[in-house]
DNA sequence: ATACGTTCTGAAATCGTTTTCAAAAGCCGG
DNA sequence: CCGGCTTTTGAAAACGATTTCAGAACGTAT
């Protein structure tokens, strides 16, 4: 069933209807909505008024046709509905409008088909630039899209080696601090739960969480490191097992919020207490841990800041005569300290 | 600064291209493109691999402008970082996406001069339909909106009296039958906290509460309906006062999230703890509230099927010959018993 | 071979803008 | 009142597609 044309009935006022309203030509009504060339004073005035008469609005797909730009960016995120992500797409978003360009947002659900058909339908929108978390397989599809000229800037995560600019986190960094807090506080044996994948964030985190450990002469063992996907259910899984070792972690870092908030499930169910029985720090704060009781120390994130900067970035790129060279930028992540991982005994 | 063309090098194929190498016509091509009309096996075959040689990808500018089809939604949130709202974008997200439509997303933060702005934007684009939450002050400015022909689905809450689909969930049966929960549970002293404005969702909440609590014949203090701008400092705010009173409510019903974690804040603030001292019950389910101790009975609102419905309306409404007429869908909100609710005593 | 009805094809118009180009209009001093 | 400026102006050509229209090609019946 295709739709008619007909059945719209998009009254569709032009640039002819205005300038026939004022008396003029098409041109000269363009020169005034651009602001772009002289145009008389008296002639300018009638065209104004004619716009306002005829109630005008300019047709921004036939503008960015000839222009060949659209005012708008593309955004790919994994998950909108994680907070992060959430937080992000509002802080791009706000910058985006502050500035005129409009947001196309891409839900990729993490899966590298749905990224690539996202990718494609930017490239056919026509979109000035993209902000993008990459997932796997971003390398080999984004190499096509530089080529072709499009600008891009990637959050969160990282796809090494390519010429691209990027906003994340200090993430080695954050995970030593965060590390190193429980450290300083009494506990002794750590265990992290992180990713099986090997993406920048979480390579970094376990680095960072490796080096505090180091540093204070603790041991590792193999089995206090525990990977699964970054989802509720594997935190739990993973923290059901750690939590069974005949000697036990005293306590859990955790390099996602959503593994964390399963493991904080299997704490509960194994009948242990947060704090009394067992610390925790967890790398993403969300609004749940504030509420928790006890509450729950995090490393937030500045997810607006990271969202905001990533689009700022591409806007000034895109209005720059000479596009500038790529930038790394990285946000501090701050630690929250609560009661989750209060001095011990 | 304005950006130069030439800096892009935006290496531009199009249809003519694609004709070139296939040695036809740019109509030929397009006819193959759309499918419409009949070619020749051979031709058809060339274009086809023509296509692929010169990695043509259509320019939906173009397209859209010829066809006035830009296969895109507008979404008009009010805070894209609530749980409820995130839901539905991604509900919408998926089904357009599924569809072939693309989503504009917007955030207003619930102000009526940014939902002007993302109104006008989303028009100036072209965009096939629009999928919005009013805020105070959309029945005005939606009015011209209609006039142009644009199509719109309302998701949340209503402006009554236009013609426009919606698509919200049943805020009077689900909060009767959280508050008569309540009074089952043995809670006789109820009060409600519930937003100042008077926006569709809030008042049929209200008055799902009333009605529940005159059904049990239970008496509803003036001063035990507190209204406030819907923040979790007024949340505290509200919450504060009533249990500030001699005698106090024995349960609170709180019409918003957002309101509802204030006042958790407030009873813990007050020193009474929630189940024991207080019982609770929240309109709109987040994820903390099934992680907290006591968790917090709720009523869980289908967000994503509520967007995936909306853009689902609005697609079938674009695509099908004659417009259907405007439809009103009631989803079911649903209670999530938990224990800030418990039998009293 | 001619005429006719299909099926295919390409030239050209169109969508609503911007922008180039050249002509028109205004201003000035002589 | 006229040449030589600079502003203003409108006609027309893009931008990259789709679609109308009419002609070309082809098969078949006469």
């Amino acid at each position: 069933m295709k739709r008619k044309r007909t059945s719209k009935r998009k009254t569709t006022v032009t640039i002819h209807d205005v300038a026939r309203a004022a008396g003029t030509s098409p041109s000269t009504v363009s020169r005034v909505l651009t602001g772009s060339a002289n145009v008389s004073a008296a002639k300018r005035e009638a065209v104004l008024e004619a716009i306002q008469a005829v109630g005008y609005a300019p047709n921004l797909l036939a503008r960015g046709l000839k222009t060949q730009l659209t005012y708008s960016l593309g955004l790919i995120l994994n998950d909108i509905q994680s907070p992060f992500f959430s937080a992000a797409a509002k802080g791009a978003q706000d910058c985006a409008m502050q500035r005129g360009y409009a947001i196309l947002l891409c839900d990729t659900g993490e899966e590298p088909a749905a990224q690539k058909r996202c990718l494609e339908m930017l490239r056919a929108k026509q979109v000035d630039g993209v902000i993008f978390a990459p997932t796997t397989g971003a390398a080999m599809i984004l190499d096509s899209f530089l080529q072709a000229g499009t600008h891009f800037v990637q959050i969160d995560r990282q796809v090494e080696g390519l010429p691209i600019s990027s906003v994340v986190v200090n993430d080695d960094q954050a995970s030593y601090e965060a590390v190193h807090h429980l450290i300083a506080n009494g506990y002794r044996r750590i265990a992290i739960l992180t990713s099986e994948l090997s993406v920048t964030t979480h390579d970094r985190r376990l680095g960072g969480f490796k080096r505090a450990l180091s540093e204070a002469g603790l041991a590792l063992p193999d089995s206090f490191v525990l990977r699964g996907r970054t989802s509720s259910s594997d935190g739990y899984r993973l923290a059901h097992k750690a939590l069974s070792y005949s000697r036990r972690p005293d306590a859990l870092f955790v390099t996602s919020s959503r593994l964390g908030v399963g493991a904080l499930r299997a704490i509960r169910d194994a009948r242990l207490r947060v704090r009394d029985d067992i610390g925790i720090v967890i790398f993403d704060d969300i609004p749940a841990f504030a509420l928790m009781h006890p509450s729950i120390t995090a490393v937030r994130q500045p997810a607006y800041e990271i969202g905001w900067k990533a689009a700022e970035i591409i806007i000034e790129s895109l209005e720059s005569e000479e596009p500038p060279p790529p930038q790394q930028v990285v946000l501090p992540a701050e630690l929250v300290i609560r009661e989750s991982s209060v001095p011990r005994r």
